[in-house]
DNA sequence: CTGTTAGCGCGTTCAT
DNA sequence: ATGAACGCGCTAACAG
């Protein structure tokens, strides 16, 4: 493997020039040839360590999330990495478990490897270990997660606003017995999400009785069966929001499981859009379609790169002001909400 | 962030002591104390870009893949990660899109990067960029594809084996008429699984009717339409096996939309466990289950990142001897396939 | 625009 | 076991 000092004898060109010609500075005609004759001879390729040695940029980003299983994520992984590695970025990947100790510890590893910046899908209700990075002036972006009081760049959807929006469909529709089926309290897109419902229950003073709000015993876990006893008791609810897919494949495994029709015997929407995931595509033979509210996934992915590029490649004022980027969720309503007026 | 000669002031240790001591070395006790003071001190870590443009690893490894989401990447990114984070080396993320062409761009952006190895699902027929690495003591390992004539280290599973015997178990309960949805030609796995199915249905003396092998269209397309239509023809098959987890979420699909009952109308067969896949768990309620050839896919994640992790630490040997592990798949017979005797 | 010079922060001889 | 000195390959500051 050679070196720049290689290509400085075979050109006869010294290696400032070389390095500031690999860098895209102007060259004189006569120089660029000479140079590029060399290298192509040579077969040189710049070595990134030493670069990096100097510069104190390594090209690298880190980006942690919690369950890189989870249906949401591989999507953001590809944008993301698509756009980064056109920037000539490349992308560390870590993982951690759900487990906000492991966050903790591969931050630190993140940034002991001297990543330029991290994208992080965070499950800290705190994020001191964040505050620390950006104290040290090291770019952070929160993805899909805000964390309260912490003055971070992020990128994230309109939880709140998504399902407020929906739940007052729903009630234009005639319903008023709306059940919701949330994820567990201590992500923070599952509480966003309930507040909207809240919200738009209580605007429409709606009182919503007991039993109504459902929760997944664990993360991931579909309350299928908590579903199944709330349409059994006494006072069913004519519609259920799923808070997520997982939550959404539960109610539709319940619906299955128990005969029901829909809507005729409740209506559904959910959070998320399972014809997204590739894997379920296949779902189109269960009719009708449930109404949902759909994720810019792509975007965000894309989004997050780009504002993590932006705050890396430009300087990082003294007055540091952090960028929020809120996406807009879509709604799709079908035939699975009944109109009961 | 302070530097060893920072350390080296505050213990009074020379930087070559506290070098040897983070590299594990022996020490006296006395200078021991001094170095993990001063260290405590000053909160100082080793600035691996330094370290790598000594030593030459990089302590990174790339992980190339056709398709982050396809649902069967994921959990071995996961156990991947775990091995190789666990043992300080961090996984930088490539992504090609199913795109031969990108696939070489990748690997060398990884091989510029100076990755200490690549761990690849290559969709390449000859491979010739992949020698090109290890002709540069680069090493490589193929993940679940291999490549003909390419001397490389791989962890694979047993395709051809695994059709093989499923196919003969169909046949020994009495089926005779068995159809096979098979993926592209242009992917290894696809291949393989197709020839073990051959190699029982020859082996068994029993024809291959025209029309009994279905290809899909694209890549992860379920041949649906193709299967119904087989369904449909004037002979149709009593079993089927679906060569991948599309295939058989299109058999499925197809099953439900044709009212069939399994295994009074058709038997099936797939390769690759529905259940296994996070966001699927919910089909239970889909009965029965399908009979199907469940991939290792924890193991082949742990396994890869062990074995490139022995080809980088181990000594590159000048009679490279490459090592193939072959997991073995589990088969798990279900009521979905009828006993015809 | 160019070449000379001086480090970036470590690991590694080589004597001691 | 230790410390002095050198160099990994590159970029940046300087003077021209």
């Amino acid at each position: 493997m050679s070196t720049i000092l290689d290509v400085e004898r075979e050109s006869g060109v010294s290696k400032s020039t070389i390095s500031r010609f690999l860098n895209g500075k102007n060259v004189t005609e006569s120089n660029r040839i000479k140079i590029v004759a060399a290298i192509d001879k040579l077969e040189y390729q710049i070595n990134p360590i030493a670069s990096s040695l100097k510069t104190n940029r390594t090209n690298t980003i880190g980006i942690l999330l919690p369950d890189v299983t989870d249906t949401f994520f591989p999507p953001i992984i590809k944008s993301l990495e698509e756009v980064l590695t056109q920037k000539g970025y490349s992308v560390i990947l870590c993982n951690y478990q759900q487990d906000v100790k492991l966050e903790k510890q591969r931050i630190q590893f993140l940034a002991g490897k001297r990543v330029d910046g991290i994208i992080v899908a965070s499950s800290s209700k705190t994020g001191e270990h964040i505050q620390t990075l950006l104290n040290n002036k090291i770019p952070v972006l929160l993805l899909d997660r805000q964390i309260p009081n912490l003055e971070c760049d992020a990128v994230i959807v309109d939880n709140e606003e998504a399902t407020y929006r929906a739940t007052k469909v729903a009630i234009q529709k005639g319903h008023t017995k709306i059940a919701f089926l949330r994820g567990p309290d201590f992500e923070y897109t599952a509480v966003e999400r309930f507040k909207g419902y809240v919200r738009a229950m209580k605007e429409a003073e709606i009182l919503i009785p007991d039993g109504y709000v459902v929760q997944g015993d664990f993360v991931r876990y579909s309350c299928k069966n908590k579903f199944i006893d709330l349409m059994r008791s006494t006072n069913p609810p004519t519609l259920v929001m799923a808070g997520n897919i997982y939550i959404a494949i539960g109610v539709l495994e319940g619906i299955v499981e128990s005969g029901m029709k829909i809507p005729e015997d409740l209506s559904v929407i959910s959070f998320d859009d399972y014809t997204q995931v590739p894997v379920l595509k296949f779902m189109n033979f269960i009719l009708p379609k449930f109404t949902c509210i759909r994720q810019p996934i792509e975007a965000l992915g894309r989004r997050a790169a780009e504002l993590i590029l932006h705050r890396i490649e430009g300087d990082w004022e003294d007055d540091f002001v952090p960028e929020v980027v809120q996406l807009r969720t879509s709604f799709e309503l079908t035939d699975s909400v009944a109109d009961l007026r």
